[in-house]
DNA sequence: TTTCGTGCAAAAGCTTTGCATTAGC
DNA sequence: GCTAATGCAAAGCTTTTGCACGAAA
């Protein structure tokens, strides 16, 4: 259930098991932007894939990441951080919710210990009658580098 | 400190002070957005308080409540609660960190009893040595109506 | 051969900015 | 009268889309 220890080759492997259930053909495009997922522990956005993939595949083109990126949304395989001012992040590596460390200065994000938000979740859902389904915890400041 | 218990008008009050400790003028246009903003239990975007607004001040522009939004936020006056695939929504009657419970259909935001997640930042900021300042968490699913 | 994916360029959507006009103090 | 704010339109950014070409089964 829970990806968190898998290795990079397994994170891999069951990555692409997953876009080939949603027919997708495995493209060596796509293998490559998985690959990065699988073993980035950064968060990188779609234009840092981008920058990392054009070396080895020159004609790679952002378009492609993001298509890449919503195949495997679609397939729950990755972890969408949103920001509306900046590009948004991405964890493939743990595609389930969990709390980040977020600094506001460079960017930097990193992944402290998981919490286990089941309980407040239920009394949220008690409460207000949602049905909640995921939820996002994110604390931000300045890491060390940038205090 | 916390305002939460505040009521509109007090809270009117209380961002009319700051924006004129920060030296700006109040004019119609401001007081117009501050009103709304002190007034909405829903968590408006910027959009939909000058949908709002421009019944009464037909010649009110978005851009200037997106101005005003940004003095707000720089006196520290306005959540806001981003969005990368939406507009941004701001939360003017409590403009510190708390929970929010958002419906991923129709869009509602409510707030649920507060949380103290105190405990746990400091645990956070022991593990990664980041000095957090603030927080964001959401918990996203179908509201009663959407379900 | 037929279907799907790629890559380019254009479009879309939200927010910001430049600038001339207008209003506030 | 001087400074700041408004409102329009254009620009900026990230992400998505349309479409012709190319690749894969």
């Amino acid at each position: 259930m829970n990806s968190s220890h898998n290795s990079p080759e397994k994170r891999l492997k069951e990555m692409l098991e997953k876009l080939k259930e949603s027919d997708c053909r495995i493209t060596p495009q796509r293998y490559a932007v998985l690959n990065v997922l699988a073993n980035s522990f950064e968060h990188p956005s779609a234009e840092s894939i981008h920058l990392e993939l054009i070396e080895n595949y020159p004609t790679m083109s952002l378009a492609t990441v993001y298509k890449t990126i919503n195949l495997l949304k679609r397939a729950g395989e990755i972890l969408e951080l949103e920001f509306s001012d900046l590009s948004n992040r991405y964890d493939g590596k743990k595609p389930y919710p969990h709390p980040h460390v977020i600094c506001s200065q460079c960017g930097k994000i990193v992944d402290p210990s998981h919490l286990n938000l089941e309980e407040i979740t239920n009394k949220m859902m008690e409460e207000t009658g949602f049905k909640i389904l995921t939820h996002r915890l994110d604390f931000y400041g300045l890491c060390s580098d940038c205090q």
